[in-house]
DNA sequence: AACCGGGTCAACCGCTGGAAA
DNA sequence: GTTTCCAGCGGTTGACCCGGT
């Protein structure tokens, strides 16, 4: 699924990431640890977005901080990226993540996938302090009712298994399989289908008439990708997404830091229509995640 | 007001796997 | 084949907060 998406897509921007970064000066600065201030985020902030994050060793030298880049990256992850969810889980969220562990365990990135906005440090948090403990109250109130009741009549074991089971299919298969003859396909053969679901930072910025734009957030650094816009409450239709998909993703933005189709399909023009095969039903409201 | 204990969550640590040198 | 470097992951820690006494 994404993780497959993620991983093959992390080997080619990898490789071309450390051909620049392996070998590169390596300033033994002192490393500040703990919290970090206002002003380091506002710095770390500012140059990603810039400049995207490219090595992470290397951010912390080129944004003037006294960190170092694995620090630098979970900043950036947890709790500076566009898109951020924070607060509360909702009840939807609440559910979702439990029936995820009980089919996935403690993976915690994994999980996070299904929960946009929401990081895996933010789901293995509230795990931990919240859901761990409602999990177990409630199992012992169901070992509480299954004493009481006949084991061969209704067996809950049977029954959780079952839910598993079918959490597993709607899990692993209720996404959008890609056209055979995509030109996604093109390297990528083991991957099996794609998830409904996008974040809304990883393609678009948004303009000052409120409208859904594909630019990039720093004043289109060679993303050639601002030609079409939408409103956000419309359904995108197959023409739209064509138009989306046509537009060829140069390098250069902070965008193609966190969505890089360039390397997903070499130098070809990202075609979204070909990963889903058919995007039509793509709701804004739904599917799209803020 | 002071102390204590539990809860929360941001950040660190250590490990793994992959790729380049 | 080995070493080095990197990103990413899950487990753990510790600072801070807050309610109870």
């Amino acid at each position: 699924m994404v993780s497959n998406f993620r991983t093959q897509r992390k080997f080619s921007e990898n490789r071309k990431r450390r051909m620049g970064c392996r070998g590169s000066e390596k300033a033994k600065m002192k490393c500040k640890k703990g919290l970090w201030s206002p002003e380091e985020d506002q710095r770390l902030k500012d140059y990603i977005l810039n400049h995207g994050y490219g090595c992470w060793s290397e951010v912390p030298v080129k944004a003037g901080l006294e960190r170092n880049g694995k620090s630098c990256r979970l900043r950036w992850i947890n709790y500076l990226r566009p898109g951020i969810k924070r607060g509360k889980f909702s009840q939807e969220e609440e559910d979702l993540a439990m029936k995820l562990h009980a089919v996935l365990g403690n993976k915690w990135s994994q999980i996070a996938m299904h929960l946009p906005g929401r990081t895996d440090n933010e789901v293995k948090n509230y795990w931990n302090t919240y859901l761990k403990k409602k999990v177990k109250k409630s199992e012992e109130s169901a070992s509480a009712k299954l004493s009481d009741h006949n084991p061969s009549t209704d067996s809950s074991a049977e029954n959780y298994k079952n839910k598993q089971e079918n959490f597993n299919k709607i899990l692993l298969f209720d996404t959008i399989e890609p056209a055979e003859s995509s030109s996604y396909s093109h390297g990528f053969s083991q991957q099996k289908s794609w998830p409904k679901v996008m974040f809304a930072d990883w393609i678009f910025g948004e303009n000052s008439d409120g409208l859904l734009s594909l630019e990039s957030s720093d004043g289109g650094k060679g993303l050639a990708w601002d030609s079409c816009s939408f409103d956000s409450r419309e359904t995108l239709s197959n023409g739209d997404l064509r138009a989306m998909s046509n537009q060829e993703f140069a390098e250069g933005g902070s965008y193609v830091s966190c969505f890089e189709p360039v390397d997903l399909i070499g130098s070809d023009s990202f075609d979204l229509l070909s990963f889903g095969g058919n995007f039509g039903g793509f709701e804004m409201n739904q599917d799209l995640m803020f």
